[in-house]
DNA sequence: CGGAATCCCCCATGATACTG
DNA sequence: CAGTATCATGGGGGATTCCG
């Protein structure tokens, strides 16, 4: 259970640990999406069809705390804030790609 | 809601169709266990420290079901049974790989 | 516009016991 | 050994409302 868990914080397998990063139903699409370049918050929202506010501010965050997105919030009326995928974050455009080109072949 | 998902139940972005295959908390662990070889029932179960045999067996149907596996079965006491991976589940080598050297890197 | 705050719920997963 | 059967659960995600 948890206990399990939590005594092995840093697996060995690297597949593993970055798993942990892109956890989520919507992660891997959120990079995807940046992976295209910096993007709004609302952006995000309309492309990601059928995600909640909440959620697409969770996922973001957890992002933003494991150092794949930075946050740049501009002081303007209407607020405006961007996304943007860091050098950690672009490099699990690999990822992506590798998904995307099973997907375009396999399905 | 669901409904807004069966009406597009063949999405156009390859990444999401990818996703919707290797989707689950064990799935792409149980890929790399099968990337090194056939392996047996057992012999994922030990290696996925955790799961449940339940889990398990879920997670290799939905597998096979969608041709990312094949299972064979011995007609041996004890019974064996076999895990081995298909041409298609073989290309989503490249899918394990990149997460792997991005975790060995990244984190 | 970009959230925060609440409340709620489903379903993948877990725990456990049992069997051919 | 390789599962099935059953029941329990919890937390990620959804729906809605409100705010600066």
């Amino acid at each position: 259970m948890n206990f399990d868990k939590q005594i092995q914080e840093r697996p060995e397998c690297t597949v593993e640990r970055a798993l942990a990063v892109i956890d989520g139903k919507w992660t891997t699409l959120i990079l995807r999406d940046l992976l295209a370049g910096t993007r709004r918050f609302g952006e995000l929202r309309t492309s990601l069809t059928g995600i909640s506010p909440k959620t697409l501010t969770d996922r973001l965050r957890d992002l933003e705390r494991q150092g794949v997105v930075t946050r740049v919030v501009f002081p303007e009326i209407p607020p405006r804030v961007e996304y943007t995928l860091t050098d950690k974050g672009r490099a699990l455009g690999n990822v992506v790609y590798a998904l995307a080109e099973w997907g375009a072949e396999w399905t």
